[in-house]
Order: structure tokens, then C-alpha cells, then sequence
DNA sequence: GCCGGCTATTTTGCATTCATTTTTTGTCCT
DNA sequence: AGGACAAAAAATGAATGCAAAATAGCCGGC
């Protein structure tokens, strides 16, 4: 695997000092940052039907600029997975078929199952604390039946499970593929199912558990567990997506 | 979290029939795909130092382009990870920390530890017969000394249990997270104690015994803990570089 | 002699323009 | 009327041009 760029026989070098250097991490400053931060959340939100054709026209003046910051976003966001951009046909929202669900399911289950692992190692009483108020919380919406409310703060357990794990990198990384899922998500509320969401209080009592125990392999075990059966509704739900539980008044 | 686009009240929608549409996926059909390869696999061969600032400039007469599809490569390798972009100010080579390391290593342990337990799902027994085989190979070279060999023949081997988790998502991923630490890989090589040497050869067999037995939990823990020790072996080479094993003749 | 401010040059960011490719539309022929 | 071909229209891909920011070079001051 020989990279195929014409050596210029010039050796590309730092300028000697660069250690102490200020970073400037601050990616909504250049347009095509900030059109990359909107069109990210766009995208997310499913403001745009799967598989819907995108033209760069019209994406151009939505947004008030020229193509070449919006095509730099797009390439970025079909590196993200997000879209996809077919040679010569433009971009098109990506269409996760019931196969890709199930991967980024899985490999969500990885990160999460990885981020509790990491989690036992680092994490703190008090952020246990935390974890175990968001609990009952949930446990409170469980009882009257608030699916959104549940639904919000069970993200926020799994979001604080992540942060507890120490590790930017990681929570990049699920980010990402968490935005991935979401277009999905927004569309279908799964998991409406009485039996599954009460499998996964117990699921989530036990994580609680080996948390507090610091036990990283079972935590991760279950973790894992935790999202294949997660998995596993979200896929029969859109097999056959009606079920019990009316919406929320 | 509302998406801040300005809606023009016309809401996109899909061209009414676009399910067996062909796909058409070669990257280096366009110029920024092609480019985008090129460049990816001259920054992960190290061709560039870490830190340097890498002028657009010359990058087009080495490629022998315009800025516009180069400019986009650098975006896309920037979201991958490997380049950063300091607004008005050029692209650089990531700097890796120690920590940022770490955080690498570890995020690579919980994605070989997740293929692995996919794996145990789905892997043929011929699938593993061959796994077996690098594992001969592999002990051939550790007997020889032969660590370029053997660092070959353990990524080969690797790289069958993330392909037996039958996940192209998780394989992507993984291939993303280890081009950014091939970048380190190359100019160091680390590892080279011989007692952790035996050890990783050890840890490898364990990891075909439970493969053999497709006990999942318990792979994905050698597999993790397999990684770790991997990774301390790495930070400590690049604490304080040389130890024994001389270069092979 | 060294540091600080000012100007000139370089470099980046974005818009615009040019060249292909694709898609659409219109026409002709069967 | 229906389909095939061809030309027009539109969209994408890449190059160029222009404004703003950053870097470097220069001069003066201390």
C-alpha cells in the first residue's frame, strides 16, 4: 500500500517550533463550519426525506451562500455517514437498510458495552449519584407512562455512562453514530412495547448495579445486552411498527 | 437542539421512486475521491511530520491539482481524524498526545472486543481454520524473531475476527481508528520487549481457545484485555524509546 | 542589540466562472 | 400513440479570481 504521490524530493518538515501552540477549537468560525454544524442538524432532524435527492441549488440558497463551503459540508457529512454522494448525481440523504440498522445498533452496543468497561475504572461516587438520580427519574416517567420523558432521560444515563468513561475520542465516536440512529428514531418511537420497557428498567437496575460495584466486564456484558435487545425491538418495530401504548396527551 | 436552516416552506421530498436505484460506489471516480486516497494513505505512511503546516499550495503542484477538490479531501481527512484545520490557518498533521493514544487504543479495544463477540455469532469453522493457520505462521515468526513478519501476521490476524463479525460498519470503523495510529505505528515500533512478546503470544491463544469454543463474553474480555496491554506496551515505548531486540538482519 | 509596531507578501476562505455529465424535453419515426 | 433519438436545460465537478486574514519582512525606537 505505496502511497502514489509524486515525490518532490522535498521533505515535508514542522517549523521547528511548535509545541506550545494555542488551538483555536472553534469550528462554527469558518462558514463552512457553520454550514456544516447546520446542515449536520438538518440532516439529523430528518428534514429531508431518505433517499431524497439534494441539489446543491437549492441547499445554496436555503443557506444564503455558494456551493463550493456547502459541498466542502457535504463531503463531510457523507464521510460521517449521514449522506451519501453518488458521482455525478449529487447527494443524497443515506437509506439505512434494515441491515446497516442493525450494524450501527450493534456497534453502538460495542461503544456503550467499551464505555461502561472504561466507566468502572474512572468514574466517581458522586457521578454514580447522578446516574442513579437520573434512574428514578426515569423509573417516575416509567410509572406514568411518559415516553418522551423516558426516552430523554434513559439517553441522558447512557450519555453520562459515556462521559463517565474519560475518553473524548469515544464520545466522538458514539456521538457520531448516535446522530446516525436519531434520523431513524425521530420517525419511529420503538420500544413501545409494555413487556420490553419493562425488561429494560430491570436491564438498567442491573447496570446500575455492576456500576456501583465497579464490575467492567459484567457491565460491559450487560451493556451490550442491554442494546442487542434494544436492537432487536427497534428492528421488529419497524418490521411491524404498530403496538399498545397511546401517545401522551 | 432546532435546526437553524431557514425553512422555505418547501419541504424536500424524495423523486417519488428511487428503491432499486444503482449505486455506482467507486470513490476514486471523482477527483477529490481519488485525491482523497492519495492523500489519506500519504499521511498515514507518515510522509508528513506531525504538526507540520501543510501549505494548500503545495499540495496542488505535488498532486498536480486545483485547491477546490483538494480543499474538500482535507475536510473529509479532518472529520477522519488525521488532519486538523486551525481556521485561517492551514491544516497540520494531527498531533497525537499520549492521552489522545491512549484514548485510541482503547476506543480499538472496544471495537476488536465487539467483533469478537460478533464474531462468535457468525464465524464458520473454516473461518477459523484459517485464523489458526496466521496463528502458526505468526508463532513461526515470533520464533524468528521476525517482527516485521509477525506484526504483519497478528494485523492480518485481527483484521479475520473484525471481518467474521460480518459488520461493515464496525469494519469501516475500525479501519478508520486504525489509520490514525498507524501514523505512530510506523515511525515506532513498539512491543519489541520479549517478555511482552510472549505474553501477546499467549493472550493470542487464549483468544483462538475461546474463539474455538465461541464463548463471547469471554473473548470479548481477552480481546479488550488483549488490546490493553498492548496499548501500555506501546505507551511505554514512547516514554522511553530503546530496549532490547535487535533489528532483524 | 533587541523589541515592538508597521507594511508587504503570502495564504486562506469564499464566490464566481468554465467544462462535463446528467437529466429533461421535444421531435421524429415506426 | 409509443418509443427512440437528439438537442436543450440543468446540475455537478473543477479551476480561477477576489477579499480578508495571517505571516514575514522591515524599519524605527529603546
Amino acid at each position: 500500500m505505496k502511497s502514489t504521490i509524486p515525490d518532490t524530493g522535498v521533505p515535508i518538515t514542522p517549523p521547528a517550533g511548535n509545541g506550545g501552540d494555542r488551538q483555536e477549537n472553534r469550528p462554527e468560525a469558518s462558514l463552512h463550519g457553520e454550514i456544516l454544524l447546520r446542515l449536520r442538524d438538518y440532516v439529523v432532524e430528518g428534514n429531508i426525506a431518505e433517499g431524497a435527492r439534494v441539489p446543491e441549488r437549492q441547499l445554496c440558497e436555503m443557506l444564503g451562500i455558494s456551493r463550493t463551503p456547502l459541498r466542502e459540508a457535504l463531503k463531510v457529512l457523507a464521510a460521517e455517514g449521514l449522506i451519501e454522494l453518488l458521482p455525478n448525481r449529487g447527494a443524497r440523504v443515506r437509506q439505512l437498510s434494515q441491515r446497516d440498522l442493525e450494524e450501527l445498533f450493534d456497534v453502538m452496543a460495542g461503544l456503550e458495552s467499551l464505555a461502561g468497561r472504561l466507566a468502572c475504572e474512572a468514574i466517581t461516587d458522586a457521578e454514580i449519584t447522578a446516574i442513579e438520580q437520573l434512574h428514578y427519574e426515569m423509573y417516575g416517567h416509567y410509572l406514568h407512562r411518559d415516553m418522551h420523558g423516558y426516552f430523554q432521560t434513559n439517553q441522558r444515563i447512557h450519555e453520562s455512562i459515556v462521559a463517565a468513561a474519560r475518553n473524548e475520542t469515544l464520545k466522538t465516536a458514539y456521538a457520531n453514530f448516535a446522530g446516525r440512529i436519531r434520523r431513524v428514531r425521530y420517525s419511529a418511537n420503538f420500544a413501545r412495547k409494555r413487556q420490553r420497557w419493562a425488561e429494560a428498567m430491570r436491564e438498567h437496575e442491573a447496570i446500575l448495579d455492576a456500576l456501583r460495584r465497579r464490575a467492567a466486564s459484567e457491565l460491559s456484558d450487560i451493556l451490550f445486552q442491554h442494546l442487542r435487545n434494544k436492537r432487536t425491538a427497534a428492528i421488529e418495530h419497524l418490521t411491524e411498527p404498530q403496538e399498545d401504548a397511546p401517545a401522551t396527551p
